[in-house]
Formats: structure tokens, sequence, C-alpha cells
DNA sequence: TGCAGGTGTAAGAATATAGTTACACCTGTC
DNA sequence: GACAGGTGTAACTATATTCTTACACCTGCA
């Protein structure tokens, strides 16, 4: 983990509205659409914020048809858990950014 | 902590800048000036991230006079610790954003 | 007095992030 | 065909963050 990695990870998950994307999917898995309504955003702006978390591994999708036939996306939070310490810091900037890992 | 306090101390730690700076610090206290020169920043830039990182805990400052009687304003890395998972935020989005802890 | 080396900040420019609006296209149902 | 409910994105605006430049002021010293 290099610190342009680390600095993305963290910055992703250093929002309001993602946090309450993620504390919304951690009851469970849901579409786009229907998230959008619970967590009251537009879907354009919804897609923005699960790009970022999705492009750092917090959640991860999947088209799948529903029994109607329609296409549903579902968004699903993926198991994570980050330390941050001085240690993580020193190692991540000790890594060039030009690393890939 | 609640979801706005937890967002700010994140954001304050995911900027390679400030990482940066954080890494110079845990070889020990640096004044100002100094420290603008080791990581390459103009002093007003680093003012800015000072008071970023001073006021989510993660530095402390100390103005102090220098044995040539000139006013020296130290940078310390404070001990910290930060876990994140899933249960913090949920935890920190159920407090409302109004309440004070 | 005139530097050298500090502290501290205001104001503006540049850039990145967040958010809105509008569009194209798809499937199933009335 | 028209409608309801999905996916996906482009283009634009608004706002926040980052960064630069310039200034005022202080102490010690040649």
């Amino acid at each position: 983990m290099n610190v342009e990695q680390l600095s993305a990870t963290l910055a992703a998950v250093a929002s309001p509205q993602r946090m309450l994307i993620l504390t919304e999917l951690s009851a469970g898995r849901v579409h786009v659409s229907e998230l959008a309504r619970r967590v009251g955003m537009s879907r354009a702006l919804l897609y923005m914020h699960l790009a970022k978390l999705e492009a750092t591994g917090f959640v991860t999708t999947a088209l799948e048809l529903s029994p109607e036939g329609t296409a549903l996306k579902h968004v699903s939070l993926a198991p994570f858990s980050l330390t941050v310490d001085i240690a993580v810091i020193t190692q991540a900037v000790a890594n060039a950014a030009t690393t890939h890992e």
C-alpha cells in the first residue's frame, strides 16, 4: 500500500454521505435505485459515490436479472477493517508513489 | 464520535501531504519553518495542513523561546491509532450530527 | 540601520470534489 | 403505444480544498 492508495482509501470512507451508504448496506445488499431512495440522493450522484467506494474495495456490485426480467444492479458491502497509525503511514510514505505495491 | 467528527478525522489523515508531515514528525518535534523546508512546502500552506492535523488531534504545537531568544513554534506528533470498520461507521452515523459526543 | 531567520495571516488563483439536470436506452405490463 | 421502473452517463454548476503570493511584525546580530 503506497501513500496514494492509502490516501484514496481513507478519502473514500471519509465522507458522511458515503458512511451513510455503507450503513445502509450493512443491513444487506440493495439495488441502486432503491439505495438512492433510502439515502435520499439522486442516482447520478450515488453512482459517483459508489464508484469511489468500489474502486477502493468497500463495496462490490453485480448486475442481475430480477424475477420480472428487468436488470437490477445489486450493491453489497465488502468486509473491511482498517487500522491507521503512524507505522502504517510511514510505511505508505516509504513506498514510492510509482511503486505498484 | 459522530459522523462529522469521524469524517473530519479521516479526511485530515487522508492526504499524501499530511501523511508526509506526520512521517517527518515521527522522528521528533520540529519547528514550523524547519518542517516546511523538510517537506518542501511554503509556510503558509503548511499552516493550513497543520491546522487540520491539530484540530483533529494528530499533532500538538507549542510556542517556545529558543536559546537565541527568538520564538519557535514546535510541532509534535500526538500518539494515535484509528480503527475503521462497519461497526465504527454505523455507530457514528447513529449519533446525530448535532450531538456533542 | 540593515540583515537573517523566525511567526502569523489575508486574499486570490487553481484545482478537485460534490451535486443537478437532462438525456438515451432497456423490460414488462396495462 | 404509453407508462412504470430500472441502468448508465454527459455536461454543467456549485462548493470545498489546495496552493501561491504578499504583507506585517518580532528578535538577535554585524
